[in-house]
DNA sequence: CGTACGATTGAGGTCAATCAATCACAGTGG
DNA sequence: CCACTGTGATTGATTGACCTCAATCGTACG
């Protein structure tokens, strides 16, 4: 991953123009001067390796964060079971929009790789937001963008076959990974079959198997955690495909 | 219900002060002058019978909605599958804040009895938000609770039994009600046991037998859509017991 | 009273979890 | 360089939960 090519650097206040993920992060569309008191707020890229905890479940809400380079997975611990996977985050993405208004955070966020993120503390950009209206309506979008994909997610999880869930997820990736200008056809996953089985709602044994079916079918081939789609219009239909189980309505 | 005596009440600006939702609504902590500007922005409640739409899938966004009384449900249609409810809205529950930033509303919006919302038209909403920064506070909390929300549900769905997700459902509607000044032990279920299956990613049968061995454990009994909760701290243990399928991770 | 819709109950089948063994690989130390 | 070790991934066999189909029942409503 080059996307972000400097480990550190001192000049806040230039390094969002020059950064080439701002056209999907959250300043997109501030004017050159609310850029830079955008900037102005932001910590310095804080490094994080393999493993490591941005945020455990139970510390104190203060920042959101955007990853800048690497990836990310949340997971919340539920009383007495295993942890849950609840979301990935990639280059650009948003860390913590679930803490706002609460003073402790909801889950843990752990690196999958070597990662670096911005932090962004949140009462001060409350206080930005406050003078920056397009600022205002970017984290509203932010929010409510979210809310969509979680609101697509349960759907996903409530009514689709194991085979289904891999397609989406996968389909998913690839358009992140589209939209972040890498190949939709071959990518990385950062994250174990454990990581996804747990994400999917499905056991990692299952993960296993559906991949090695997809192979066996030609739709995608899998060597370790790298991926390559062969017949994305197969993988479209197949998420898509009518009855997934039960009928609901 | 008879949180909301009055039918049609013209004087907008004190409405928000008379309403006995005011306490868990959208202007919670406003001033009584905020108050007054907030009530303005509010459209005349709009009555809705049973089965008709708030809003259907497609419409353009224009609007939030608080419920006043009655209780609403949402649901999406996906590409040649079966709708899927994705949430239920109680008194003072605001619909449409996954429509913040779109164009188009993400799911159709359906009254499931006789029902009062109050439409806050967003551009005004915002409009007053850069006054009001409890108002913006406070949108930004109820967003992010919702979130919240839906992660809990994305974990129910993807590692619960029936048994499990139908505590978990049971006894988040006795908490909604609770904080509501009704009783938590027995209330009415205003959605038909084929969408509290749509909801949970349950088939309506499972749902039925399900309520049956519930009444037969003496944890809870149904009458009709009357629910009556006979062991709460059972149904709590249910709900938070201990693997529920699948190891995740 | 008949119809319609929602809810219940039963029987059978299927998908995916579980248990368990094996394999692949990277890192480590002799 | 190669055995040793641990982690992650694969594969197989079995079991159980829940979906599906189908019939029946109850209640509301015209």
């Amino acid at each position: 991953m080059s996307l972000e090519s400097t480990r550190r650097q001192p000049d806040n206040a230039t390094r969002c123009e020059r950064c080439t993920l701002h056209a999907r992060c959250l300043p997109l569309g501030l004017e050159l001067d609310a850029l830079e008191s955008f900037a102005a707020i932001i910590h310095n890229p804080r490094p994080l390796k393999r493993g490591e905890a941005l945020v455990r479940q139970g510390d104190a809400f203060e920042s959101l964060f955007v990853v800048r380079s690497g990836s990310l997975k949340q997971s919340v611990a539920q009383e007495g079971q295993r942890d849950q996977v609840t979301h990935f985050y990639l280059p650009g993405e948003i860390v913590g929009l679930d803490g706002i208004g609460e003073t402790h955070c909801y889950g843990s966020v752990v690196a999958m790789e070597s990662t670096f993120v911005c932090e962004l503390p949140f009462h001060r950009l409350e206080d930005l937001a406050e003078q920056l209206p397009e600022l205002r309506g970017q984290i509203y979008r932010c929010m409510s963008r979210e809310l969509r994909n979680d609101q697509r997610m349960m759907c996903l999880l409530s009514g689709r076959t194991a085979d289904q869930r891999l397609a989406s997820f996968m389909l998913g990736l690839s358009e992140r990974f589209r939209a972040r200008g890498y190949s939709p056809y071959r990518f990385h996953l950062s994250m174990s079959r454990s990581d996804i089985g747990s994400y999917l709602g499905l056991a990692l044994e299952t993960v296993s198997r559906v991949l090695a079916r997809f192979q066996q079918q030609s739709l995608a081939a899998v060597a370790g955690r790298d991926l390559t789609i062969h017949d994305m219009e197969a993988l479209v239909a197949l998420a898509e495909e009518g009855v997934g189980r039960h009928s609901g309505g």
